[in-house]
DNA sequence: CTTGTTTTCAAACGCTTGTTTAATACAGTT
DNA sequence: AACTGTATTAAACAAGCGTTTGAAAACAAG
């Protein structure tokens, strides 16, 4: 009796982390991938352990003995769909040639299939978004192995169009514009097809529409913000 | 027995919609702005009512009593903060001399003040942004009666400044551009100020810094998509 | 086959949820 | 005072939740 106690406990699958043991890891990665759509769909609290359970066909226990608890789970979701995100979606291999304005247009690109991802729409951007929308423990992670690195290349970018140094906050808010202009479509998918109707939703802000759109639009910006600086440091001469 | 619960049924508060009937509104009301920040909070599924008449000083009873469900007053919850927040922060008085830049730059202003709110935040804030997020039955009406007219009269302002006709996705396009930049600032807030960090977020990207950025960045690149026009005109001329 | 460990399982636990019930308190009318 | 419809209340209800339990099953090694 007593003894099976101690060896229940002893086992704690969820506390060796990569260490796979035979093929009860399947069993730990089939939950994983089960759990993910789910939590992306319903979020964290909505979200039943039963339904994982049910989908990936194990017993409701599992979830306490391979992860620990609900929560212990859901975070290896979010890493697990960031892995999965930055491998489909890998970055463009830029020449010493490629001028700024093709690593913009490279960029919005890269943003809007890894981020936005309109039509597909995986799971794992859908989690991703509800970490971005209210963090939680999860994000940390998240902001400085990911974002903040995929910021620094889009502000390398700027760098190079504006060709002069401009004030940090000034260069950060150009970044943010360009970001935020793709991410709206990602946070108001639902709303914006509504307003503007399926067909020309399907027909005009697809992907590559989109791309082109946000990347002339930008340079465009950009290219003014530099005719200013011109006219600006004629006055002053 | 029997009296009583016919007597009962015959009550239900929450048909007679704005029938005012003794100070028993003061209770619906207060129910309702108490409901508001929580909902707003915690969304809808995480919120109880519980919490809701604890806070409202009311018994638990009384949400059937007067609103029929949880639901129904979620759904009265969404229609008040729209409405507060039309009131709160109003159209600008524009004259026939008012250019369409400063049209522009008082939009934005508009749109951040109302919609994005990035120091205060007031739950009727964070309420719409649920339904933008992921819309249940109450953003209908939010979109037909809210966000359409809302667009429509940017993209009045955005014809204005082009001059000339564009393709129809093509205004739209830029509208979105434009909105984009700044509910990025809502949607992001937390993320964002993870990034850049409290100090140049509170200098640089508050209120006033990010309204003039983001009116000159669109203006910029409006200004480039109308020289771009003029030169293909000339270049099929 | 026996032994020891890992993995699965059905069942139950304790708790919280939204909703309903039936009784009571109140205010106005006859 | 008696009646009537409205408003509020405490208590209970049924359902669902995450988590835990202790034993059975599966497995690997001696």
């Amino acid at each position: 009796m007593s003894l099976f106690s101690s060896a229940t406990l002893n086992s704690c699958k969820f506390l060796m982390s990569d260490l796979e043991t035979k093929n009860a890891d399947s069993t730990r990665e089939r939950i994983l991938l089960e759990a993910g759509p789910i939590f992306a769909a319903k979020g964290f609290r909505a979200t039943t352990i039963r339904e994982i359970c049910d989908r990936a066909q194990v017993n409701i226990a599992s979830i306490n003995y391979y992860f620990g608890d609900k929560q212990k789970l859901y975070n290896q979701t979010v890493v697990k769909a960031r892995e999965m995100r930055v491998q489909q979606v890998p970055y463009p291999n830029w020449e010493a040639s490629t001028s700024p304005e093709q690593k913009l247009a490279d960029f919005v690109d890269l943003l809007l299939r890894r981020l936005v991802a309109m039509q597909s729409e995986p799971w794992q951007v859908r989690l991703l978004m509800r970490e971005i929308l209210q963090p939680t423990e999860a994000c940390g992670h998240l902001v400085t192995e990911y974002f903040q690195p995929f910021f620094e290349t889009l502000l390398a970018i700027v760098d190079d169009l504006v060709g002069c140094q401009l004030p940090d906050h000034k260069r950060k808010q150009i970044g943010f514009s360009v970001i935020g202009q793709c991410m709206y479509y990602r946070f108001t998918a639902d709303v914006t097809s509504m307003m503007i109707g399926q067909e020309q939703y399907e027909d005009h802000f697809s992907h590559d529409g989109l791309a082109e759109h946000i990347t002339q639009f930008s340079l465009g910006a950009i290219e003014q913000i530099k005719r200013h600086l011109k006219t600006k440091s004629i006055e002053t001469a």
